[in-house]
RNA sequence: GCGAGAGUGGCGGAACCGGUAGACGCGCCGGACUUAGGAUCCGGUGGCCGAGAGGCCGUGGGAGUUCGAGUCUCCCCUCUCGCACCA
């Protein structure tokens, strides 16, 4: 008698039994004789209950995870909670109880939910960062990098969030508004914390070469992020002052171009060259009006926009003088904060040009052609030669910049340089659920680092943790006040808190050695799962997260904590899951949840249809996937026949395999693996469903089915863990898990057809199939094909000119037309 | 504007090297079992013509290469994502 599928009788089971076997430890023995496997999902934010994008990520890495230890790998699969953070903290405000407990609360609800969707991870190596033992170690690490010289404080005009009531790093500015609440963000100057992120920039563009498994859009993203521009420095000089101002030009073939200079409204020369030619009174409306401006209104900036100077630039490369300008359109962030204007082949140089009647020089022209500058509407695209350009005329450009560049070089006016759009990392925060920053200020010492045997600097409880602008910290009425640890003299610890991004870049680390009191890990440990197997998680990380874990990792190597410079070769991202085009928000109220339908169908079923949706990189759109609610999703009942077929399979006993069923076997296996391992789940599913099928045929028709479903039941394994178990140990008799079972092996000679379908065409349209040996010959092809029914009417009165064989696949008649 | 990717049935999606387009599933239609079906089982299901055998058309549009194109090349259209005064 084949049992009905129930997951409600034994999902629960079983989670009991795998936590006292402790199936899916890590394994802590030196002499563990497996290789090992690392599989890490990006952590949590304990921000509510799991939503479906978790239920999605987690269930791919989680397959992954299951196959790996499938396969004879020792798996290191963890968890944790990225537990710090405004995310948790603003949730905690509104609600207005303390971030401890709202965090804590949803981390014990998430972890209970990811139990019950049975992800295999290893719970002994939980982490949360807001955990004292863990942001110990961030202070830590903070303070190995500014014993580095890599953490500084520097006064800077940093971009602020007037909701949040704190600084953001660039990183976290969307389109001139915060990443977390939407807000345009201001513009302030402040004295902040930095990691010197930029000293890193080559080697985090470098060492992307070997991230080959890594999506090319990541890989694009991070890379236009950093921003290299390769071009030249010219130094100019002010006729009236005789000073020397450096530009940077990415174009310096255009040099005999330039037909005015223009500064950054907050250039340090501006106030003084305006005061000195008498135009200052015009030139600090436009100071003020950037100051006030924010980010975003600052972006949709006028190029039009701008004043006289008053004063005059001398063009290195053929003394020319020309008028310089002040406009917000030049940037003080990018290159030296001054540019020279070349209009006829700069579109915004053009446009600030016609805007204030400036003169517009073409220096290079398409080969034989000439172009009257007066006409042009907008800049040209500079290829071509280049003309009126002294000793460079009739060059090739843009061949010609590096002629160009070398020629300046060595006539002392100017020289090759290289730029990058990235900034410093701003990472200090002035908000309270955070890990402090370790440093004291001391009147007499300046700034100090706490010592190490003092660490953590614990956050303390009972604050008033309402944003206001400084640190909620800074209001604590006894907290900041301490000796400073090198005079012993009355001093003040720094009250900022650090951004949740650092918290975020090395706890895969920590995932190594857990609750390892002497350090943040260990670097045997770390030696022994690094780097990182496969990481899952989704694209919304593709610069901020990975990029700053990469940035870490390189700093532990040159520390020589590690051995290795880039912690995740293997990167895979999922998809969104929406909800009719459009992602599930509250506000939309067209959210879906997980765990109701864990209760209601079962956690196997949560995880096919999310693995089965399609491509684990591709959106789920739940409106086009999701069953009528009530109604039996098509998993499911797929998991339905899965029994009914075991079941049959165990009852029919040891009888033989039909042939066909045998080789099925053998095709699937070799097909599910190599499904997994370039992740195409939904195809490795849709394989298993076929074998269901024909075991059930072969039963039908009075075969054996037992190797097929044992086969069947270990492939079931890592996308149905709980059907798979209750499976394996209960119909199929095992005394142990099929999640410590061997993952099955197949004969290749037996995974392919003994039969396959000759196709036969005439002018490459079908005409007839056969069913013939695998091994069938040019010539046995020949004349089957010849002999075909369907042939010969289509070849009838019709010459063959040519006859294409591909034995035994397909033969193609060509005729005369 | 720049960069990346994608357009295949009513729907989600298959199709490794160019070689049977639409695997697998959802939905739908018909049937069986049923007091019932949101359960289960069997059959059908790209469009058009045809009683049938069979034929014609068909992977966003257009050209090309090829015996043969969803797949390769060129042009165009549409959509998605990322970046966006970066000199």
């Amino acid at each position: 008698m084949t049992r009905r599928y129930e997951p409600a009788e034994f999902e629960t089971r079983w989670l009991d039994v795998w936590d006292e076997e402790g199936l899916y430890r890590a394994s802590e023995d030196p002499a563990d004789p497996r290789e090992r496997f690392y599989a890490l999902d990006m952590f949590p934010y304990p921000s509510g209950d799991l939503h479906m994008g978790h239920a999605e990520a987690f269930s791919g890495g989680d397959v992954v995870a299951r196959f790996k230890m499938l396969q004879g790998y020792d798996v290191l699969h963890p968890i944790g909670w990225d537990s710090f953070g405004l995310n948790a903290e603003n949730a905690a405000i509104k609600r207005g109880v303390d971030p401890k407990i709202w965090t804590y609360a949803n981390i014990d609800q998430q972890s209970a939910s990811f139990r019950r969707m049975g992800m295999s991870f290893d719970w002994s190596r939980r982490l949360q960062t807001s955990d004292p033992e863990y942001y110990r170690w961030t202070q830590w690490l903070f303070l190995r990098f500014f014993e580095r010289g890599l953490a500084y404080r520097k006064n800077a005009p940093v971009n602020w969030c007037p909701k949040d009531q704190t600084v953001l790093a660039n990183e976290q500015v969307i389109n001139g508004a915060c990443e977390r609440c939407g807000t345009p963000v201001e513009r302030r100057d402040l004295t902040q914390w930095f990691y010197k992120i930029t000293d890193y920039a080559q080697r985090l563009l470098d060492d992307m070469d070997a991230l080959t498994d890594w999506p090319e859009r990541v890989v694009t993203m991070q890379r236009n992020w950093i921003g290299r521009s390769e071009g030249a420095e010219v130094t100019f000089t002010i006729q009236e002052t005789g000073e020397e101002i450096p530009i940077f030009t990415t174009r310096p073939d255009t040099l005999w171009g330039v037909t005015f200079f223009v500064f950054a409204v907050e250039h340090p020369a501006v106030r003084r060259l305006a005061e000195l030619a008498g135009t200052w009174d015009a030139v600090a409306p436009l100071l003020d009006k950037v100051r006030q401006t924010s980010l975003v209104d600052r972006e949709a900036a006028d190029t039009k926009e701008g004043v006289a100077l008053g004063v005059h630039a001398v063009n290195p490369v053929n003394g020319e003088v020309v008028p310089c300008f002040v406009a917000p359109y030049v940037l003080m962030e990018y290159g030296t904060g001054a540019i020279m204007a070349v209009p006829a082949h700069d579109q915004r140089d053009f446009e600030f040009a016609r805007a204030h009647e400036l003169p517009v020089r073409i220096v290079i022209e398409p080969p034989g052609e000439h172009v009257d500058a007066d006409a042009m509407t907008e800049a040209m695209a500079h290829e071509g030669v280049m003309v009126a350009s002294g000793p460079f005329d009739g060059e090739p450009s843009p061949a010609s910049i590096a002629t160009v560049t070398a020629w300046l070089a060595s006539q002392g006016r100017g020289a090759s340089a290289v730029r990058y759009r990235l900034r410093d990392w701003l990472l200090s925060r002035q908000r309270y659920w955070g890990a402090p920053i370790p440093i004291v200020h001391c009147p007499s010492c300046g700034q100090v680092p706490v010592p190490d045997d003092q660490l953590p600097v614990l956050l303390p409880d009972e604050v008033d943790f309402q944003p206001g602008g400084e640190s909620p910290l800074a209001r604590h009425p006894t907290w900041k006040f301490v000796a400073c640890p090198n005079c012993g003299g009355e001093a003040e610890r720094d009250t900022d808190t650090m951004d949740t991004f650092v918290d975020s870049s090395w706890y895969y680390f920590r995932y190594c050695s857990p609750g390892d009191p002497d350090g943040p890990f260990r670097p045997e440990d770390v030696e022994k799962w690094m780097p990182v197997g496969q990481y899952t998680g989704g694209v919304e990380h593709a610069i901020l997260h990975l990029l700053y874990s990469r940035f870490f990792t390189k700093v532990l190597y040159d520390m020589g904590m590690v051995t290795f410079v880039e912690p995740f070769p293997r990167l895979m991202n999922q998809g969104q899951v929406i909800y009719d085009g459009a992602s599930m928000s509250k506000t939309k109220g067209n959210i879906v949840e997980p765990m109701p339908i864990v209760e209601r169908w079962g956690a196997d079923t949560m995880r096919l249809i999310m693995l089965f949706a399609g491509p684990f990189e591709d959106d789920i759109d739940w409106k086009l996937i999701a069953s009528a609610p009530d109604r039996r999703p098509g998993v499911t009942s797929w998991l339905g026949r899965v029994f009914a077929a075991v079941g049959d399979a165990v009852e029919r006993g040891e009888v033989a395999e039909p042939p066909a069923l045998e080789r099925l076997r053998h095709r699937t296996i070799k097909g599910v693996t190599e499904d997994l391992e370039r992740f195409r789940f939904n195809t490795a599913i849709s394989k298993l469903m076929v074998l269901t099928n024909e075991i059930r045929a072969g039963l039908e028709s009075g075969g054996g089915a037992l190797e097929a479903a044992r086969a069947l039941v270990q492939m079931l394994a890592p996308f149905a863990p709980f059907a798979a178990e209750e499976l394996w140990r209960v119909e199929l008799g095992s005394p142990t898990s099929v999640h410590v079972s061997r993952w099955p092996s197949f004969d290749a000679a037996k995974a392919s057809e003994d039969t396959i379908t000759l196709v036969v065409q005439v002018d490459g349209k079908v005409r007839s199939k056969a069913e013939v040996p695998a091994d069938l010959d040019e010539a046995g092809a020949l004349e089957i094909a010849r002999a075909a029914d369907g042939v010969r009417r289509a070849l009838d009165g019709r010459e063959v000119v040519k006859e294409i064989v591909r034995a035994p696949k397909l033969v193609n008649f060509v005729t005369r037309r």
